[in-house]
DNA sequence: TTGTAGGCGTTATCAC
DNA sequence: GTGATAACGCCTACAA
């Protein structure tokens, strides 16, 4: 048996034992020279011979200065993130514009149960996705690790480049079509404030405390056009959310609202859920209006009326500013905008 | 503007102008050696005034043999390896138990419309999520870089810790309650066979060139109760697709079957829809089994009778492999097993 | 076409 | 407590 059987072979050792050098079997394997043909089968041998696998991805990132991995940030734990439609369109179009480049990413949880050590993860970029104001010291310490920041709807980021949608914009439209309609009593929705995730009614406090940046986005959409527009916070993007956050607005005696803008489909669909089970028809006795225009697998639901968001082109577009700013450049920030489509869900309010 | 402004700095230039020797500011960031207070704080002002961010992860990597990466080798695309509620579960898991240690996730796709380079990619194990025979390849690959190998559900690979679910066993015991209840016709809805997902009546021809071991293993052991089983195999595990084998199933001339063993909650929850669409009732004209038992958000079915499987557990028994295996112990492989839950979705055949 | 030399940024070891 | 030295495994000028 051998000497070097129990550890790692490595070039040299590869380049010693097929008798040329290490510079040598190194061209082999990066194909960046010209070998000679017996050359290369000698090397080729004597690592078949050893059992080297190619050459040692540590090294050779510390060797290129690149790492080839790019880190994806995320506010929740990794299941949470990825339950969401959005951001898992999100990731294929990310991930469809990386792999072309060989790039694979690296998922950093940073959320208050666990965060990933961003100040000892490898990487070459870094797109940071369920932003929210509590990013800022994370950005603080990638910054100064000089990795370029990639931010998904996030608030403006010195030296982050920005990957928007018309939030605020988006929900205006979609507010516009419901006063048009006639409505005037609307009630929002919204998605998680910050965090905490708190499932609760909106108030002037916990609005001047919220860190989400797109929750507060889409609210002050829906405000310039209904200015005194409240209601509740969900916590989390889901059906079960919305349906608690439903009947929350509508199991009220008085006067209910006669629409609600729910800031995701999901929402939506829970909020069309207790309203059916209230004795509610939509969109005859309530109008809902959703975000996001993903399919949903198995949710049935009214054709929605909702803001449908290029949330693949998101990812796309993300990928292509890291590919941007891994061969030094300062891409562009890019701005998206989602689409009022219009589904089965508004109406005019009952006379 | 000091020269190196535009260069990362590194430790070497921090001890230079702390005026002490890279092995003392080496000690200060990785706190393993005594250093005098004083040295301390002049390194750490060094540092700062320099914007030092810490030691560089991969020249860190490379001394220390680590790089604190574990990859996930999936077979779809990401977004849709995270699209399947199991993975969802068993990502939590495997998350909470590396994030402990500092180890991250890489993901890496395997599928044949993006590959991620297994040869290149950084890391100190493996975990193999969505396995099949297909994956021979990538573990010989990872093998020849000596690099441990956790697999999920997948067949027995030389050198590779499996985390097992009894799947065969778990479907013969869902298919004996479907006998004692009387059962006789009874057709399979399987997940995808390969990795072409094709959607398609089973035949032996498909069934021998299979290399999907989960669904294999659940298709035998329904076999087992039901030795001339049949059915279709979807081309996802999805609602909508469960839906599609269900039509095929159940809108035939002829004897219908009376139970449908779906291997997914969700291909159930569609397969239950189909039936519904062709006026057939569950479950009295029709007994609907699932395989799972994780909660769907949104998703408003009966309450199916499924086999529930510990899929966070799964995740968390991979985890704690990994980190068996990176401080040199060879893991014992990991058995667990799914368990009856009975819904409102069977009970016997219409007399 | 091949070899030599040097360094990527750290850290472990061992002296002092 | 601190510092010199070497090595982790590779790649790239440059020279031969």
């Amino acid at each position: 048996m051998s000497d070097t059987a129990n550890t790692r072979p490595t070039l040299s050792a590869v380049a010693a034992r097929a008798g040329v050098s290490a510079s040598t079997a190194s061209l082999v394997f990066s194909g960046s020279g010209p070998v000679a043909e017996a050359t290369r089968e000698r090397v080729l041998e004597a690592a078949s011979a050893l059992g080297y696998a190619g050459p040692n991805p540590t090294a050779r990132s510390l060797r290129r200065g690149r790492t080839g991995i790019v880190g994806v940030v995320t506010e929740d734990r990794l299941g949470d993130a990825f339950r969401d439609p959005i951001n898992l369109a999100l990731l294929d179009g990310l991930g469809d514009e990386l792999a072309d480049e060989g790039l694979g990413l690296l998922v950093l949880p940073w959320s208050p149960g666990s965060r990933a050590d961003l100040a000892a993860a490898p990487m070459d970029a870094a797109v940071l996705l369920g932003c929210s104001a509590d990013l800022a010291g994370s950005v603080e310490l990638l910054r100064r690790r000089r990795i370029p920041l990639i931010a998904i709807e996030a608030p403006p980021l010195d030296g982050v480049v920005p990957i928007d949608l018309d939030n605020a914009d988006a929900t205006r439209r979609g507010a516009e079509l419901l006063r048009e309609l006639g409505h005037e009593r609307v009630a929002l929705v919204t998605l998680p404030l910050d965090i905490d995730r708190l499932r609760a009614p909106l108030t002037p406090e916990r609005e001047a405390e919220a860190t989400a940046y797109t929750a507060m986005e889409r609210i002050r959409g829906a405000r310039e056009v209904f200015p005194d527009a409240t209601g509740v916070s969900a916590g989390a993007s889901t059906v079960a959310e919305g349906y608690v956050a439903g009947r929350a607005l509508l199991d009220v005696p008085g006067d209910r609202p006669t629409a609600i803008i729910a800031q995701s489909d999901l929402l939506a669909v829970g909020a069309i859920r207790a309203a059916e089970e209230l004795g509610l028809a939509v969109p005859t006795d309530l109008s809902v209006l959703g975000f996001d225009g993903a399919r949903l697998d198995g949710i049935t639901s009214h054709v929605l009326t909702t803001l449908a968001q290029p949330a693949v082109e998101k990812g796309r577009a993300a990928g292509r500013a890291v590919r941007a700013s891994l061969v030094g450049e300062m891409p562009a920030g890019v701005a998206l905008g989602a689409e009022l489509r219009r589904g089965e869900t508004v109406a005019p309010p009952r006379a």
